[in-house]
DNA sequence: AGCTCTTATGAATCATTGA
DNA sequence: GTCAATGATTCATAAGAGC
């Protein structure tokens, strides 16, 4: 079964409008901050802010499951030498319209925007708010799992920068298999602080995530399969993500030109995994189920056997 | 000149009424949390938090300079599968209060608590709430700056996940290169999330603050021979960093027995600098400045020359 | 001195049990 | 019903032991 991907131009207040509620298994976006993108969103003032929120998170709210997710990235931004308070009136007044406050999850950016200022240090970072409908919703915590705290420490610390840069000299030393066996040894799982650069994989267009930010939730609280919705999709990243994760998905953009990119860029990928999976075809002589394929982890036995989910 | 510290048994709230306004050059603390620490502070209920606090906020910015800083370490729990929102109803209580919301600083804990539930990870920041009372405040720099031969250290110390598997699979693709980059500039300016691991102290007392913590903020907001505020000193790390690093320290505690600890850990703390001193005196053959000295680390000379900051 | 290995222990949360 | 107490889960450190 084929991997379904939309983008739908128009404001996501309107679109959203008509699909059946409870649609979506997952909500994750990066909303235009205020007053950021004037020329394209008109830009919304910080005052306004909650208020033009609030009206389309309404829907989101319609559209998303029981035991879905909405994962919103954003950041507040600073002036007159103070941090704006729109984001934390925010959270109240999504509280308030019925959703829980599930979890601040913490984007850190290891090489954020350069900078320097008399009052205030480089914003190396942004909330991840994750808010549900209910206690109780899906989350695959195996799907993301890392590599233990022991391995990379007791290894790296005991690499000297030479070492590193024989590494470096020695291709196919082997020091990539051990790492293999290591990773095969034991993981752990993740913190609710995020290390990510922000680097933007595709070239053509300046993407607000990095790739690895939405795949991170798409892993998180989404199965194969399951509908995921980006309703400021912008350049087009989330929906590239779903689907080479196996997900459908729908992106809606008020902006046409960002609908183009977005749908360029999902037919690329499409492209590229057709050629992927061809090339693959070819080595291995047999069909392979690389398009949909399982999360690369291993999981231990137990967690193999009952997978902490919640029935719809 | 030496270095006053100060212990006082009581209820901030009211032991300050005696200080005089605009005494103290910072505050930093780390308030009991709501509802922890049950058995000491007798657990201050979340919904009655912003209250309990505001009352003592008032006296902290009577007796705090026009050109000072409070930084406020705090972290909401999670109750319920939901975080509370007292902190940030906090934030915007403090803003109406008339102290400035300036920044949020990020604590990243290395080493947090361990645990596993079913709809969150385990929590590895908490917020470090940087208020002031002017858009204008002292502010130091480059005494935090961070020499770029550690900065490389932790960042291969935190590699996560991504990063493995960019090691992994990009063998001699420049991975050394850059490490060489890094170690070629001597110094970079701290962003707003601070790496730092909990040191569980040896001590009879759970240590809260690792000291690093109380340390990056006392040289970023406060000059040697200023005067430091720690209105829940708990343990005495405040106080410890502030005499190590020459500042003069008022801290106040509820409990008798943590002001104990708090009295004894500086008068330790006095004692180990006096045995170094001779140590140091011994090896030199002449008197230093050890106790007051500078960062350690060199300044580049442009910063050395013209530090930033404000006049009072 | 330096290293491996072991052990104890935290500003945690949630589900369950008992009053 | 509401609330308080207990158990289960889990991992990065420091400290100590052993070589």
């Amino acid at each position: 079964m084929a991997t379904k991907i939309k983008v739908e131009q128009g404001d996501c207040v309107e679109v959203l409008r008509n699909y059946l509620p409870e649609y979506f298994d997952l909500i994750v976006t990066s909303p235009p901050y205020a007053d950021r993108r004037q020329h394209t969103y008109g830009g919304v003032k910080p005052e306004h802010y909650v208020e033009w929120f609030l009206e389309r998170s309404a829907e989101f709210h319609r559209v998303l499951k029981p035991t879905g997710s909405f994962v919103l990235n954003i950041k507040e931004k600073a002036e007159n030498g103070e941090r704006h308070t729109y984001v934390l009136e925010l959270i109240l007044a999504l509280r308030k319209q019925g959703w829980l406050w599930t979890e601040e999850y913490i984007w850190h950016k290891r090489n954020c925007y350069p900078g320097k200022w008399p009052n205030r240090f480089r914003d190396a970072w942004e909330r991840c708010l994750h808010f549900t409908k209910q206690r109780k919703f899906k989350m695959n915590q195996e799907a993301v799992m890392v590599p233990m705290g022991d391995w990379a420490d007791a290894r790296l610390k005991s690499l000297g920068k030479n070492d590193v840069v024989r590494f470096d000299s020695q291709v196919g030393s082997g020091f990539g298999k051990n790492i293999a066996n290591w990773t095969q040894r034991t993981q752990a799982y993740p913190t609710n602080v995020i290390h990510m650069a922000t680097e933007c994989g595709n070239k053509n267009h300046s993407a607000a995530f990095p790739q690895a930010l939405p795949e991170w939730f798409i892993k998180l609280f989404s199965d194969e399969g399951d509908w995921v919705l980006d309703p400021f999709v912008g350049s087009g990243t989330t929906l590239e993500v779903a689907r080479s994760l196996g997900r459908n998905a729908v992106g809606i953009d008020l902006l046409p030109e960002y609908c183009a990119i977005a749908e360029a860029a999902v037919a690329d990928a499409q492209y590229q995994l057709l050629e992927e999976r061809a090339a693959y075809d070819k080595r291995e002589k047999k069909t392979s189920d690389r398009i949909h394929r399982k999360p690369d982890t291993k999981l231990p036995p137990e967690a193999a056997r009952k997978p902490r989910r919640v029935k719809a």
